[in-house]
DNA sequence: TATTGTTATACTCTATAACTATA
DNA sequence: TATAGTTATAGAGTATAACAATA
């Protein structure tokens, strides 16, 4: 498909980040199709587990606005992977909880995605890919030129 | 914005890959319009250049659809910064050529995309920038788990 | 008056299908 | 019959605004 050769997209470092994305993407998505889930419905799902959170809260630390959020859970709720819990304190907000056939559906994801980045990893050998995850980690994390900004103190503002 | 330590994010491949290519993707879109266009009409324009390609062939090249490169051709040739011309042998194809003012822009923003990522990857020591590289470049390049399936040769199949 | 979750709506990106004009 | 480019359209994904129920 790509007609450039290595040497031409290892300086182009949108394409590289672009194409890594999209392509591990599409690996997750074909091979989590197996147990029937998107990998945001995983994503959610596994945040959700035993019920703790909130919808808005689960949006939160997925990252997902709220009427996304809506969207997913009617999915995952329709095939029985999650449900709708209201919170006994304020009949405002629905906890939500996975299903026993949604925790059974996660452990089996997290084998398949475990399998997946072992098989795209193992072709690194071991040092380069610490030194990988940790420079990504460096760009992407807190603090880093990729990352999100740091609160600062309003001492500093 | 996002919630999780940074031990936590380092095992989220998908995680990884998707905030770096979607952070520098925002970035190089504020950068670049800095010069009035977007990372897109960058790709196709720089491909562009003195208009050696025809439409098909700059679609090929910059890996978008027919379509998709009619949209982007028609807002370059907008501002002024493309054009289209016939093909003297194929009153079917057109040519794209960057205008005298595209390729100044390109010229600009050329500049500003190095800056960017030698911004993003100045955090990072010069070896383990190079181990990146490398390690990205073999995972999404020619024959790499991320990377396109080489055409065999037929003795093989 | 503010908040949770829902619905309706719109916008972007992208792709499919049908069309034209050529070959 | 096939191809280059265009147009119309539809499908994801995501976001904004208005709304109902509740705080």
């Amino acid at each position: 498909m790509d007609t450039r050769s290595d040497e031409e997209i290892r300086g182009d470092l949108s394409y590289l980040f672009d194409k890594s994305s999209q392509a591990l993407g599409a690996r997750m998505a074909t091979a989590l199709s197996e147990v029937g889930i998107t990998p945001r419905e995983y994503c959610v799902l596994s945040k959700a587990g035993a019920g703790e959170l909130t919808q808005r809260e689960l949006g939160a630390v997925a990252l997902m606005d709220k009427t996304t959020m809506v969207v997913t859970l009617d999915r995952l709720e329709k095939s029985g992977l999650a449900r709708r819990v209201p919170s006994p304190t304020d009949r405002r907000v629905r906890i939500v909880q996975a299903t026993d056939a949604g925790v059974r559906v996660i452990r089996r994801a997290k084998v398949i995605i475990d399998a997946v980045y072992d098989d795209v990893l193992g072709v690194l050998p071991e040092a380069d890919r610490t030194t990988l995850l940790d420079a990504l980690v460096r760009l992407v994390g807190a603090g880093g030129p990729l990352g999100s900004v740091e609160p600062r103190s309003s001492a500093t503002v």
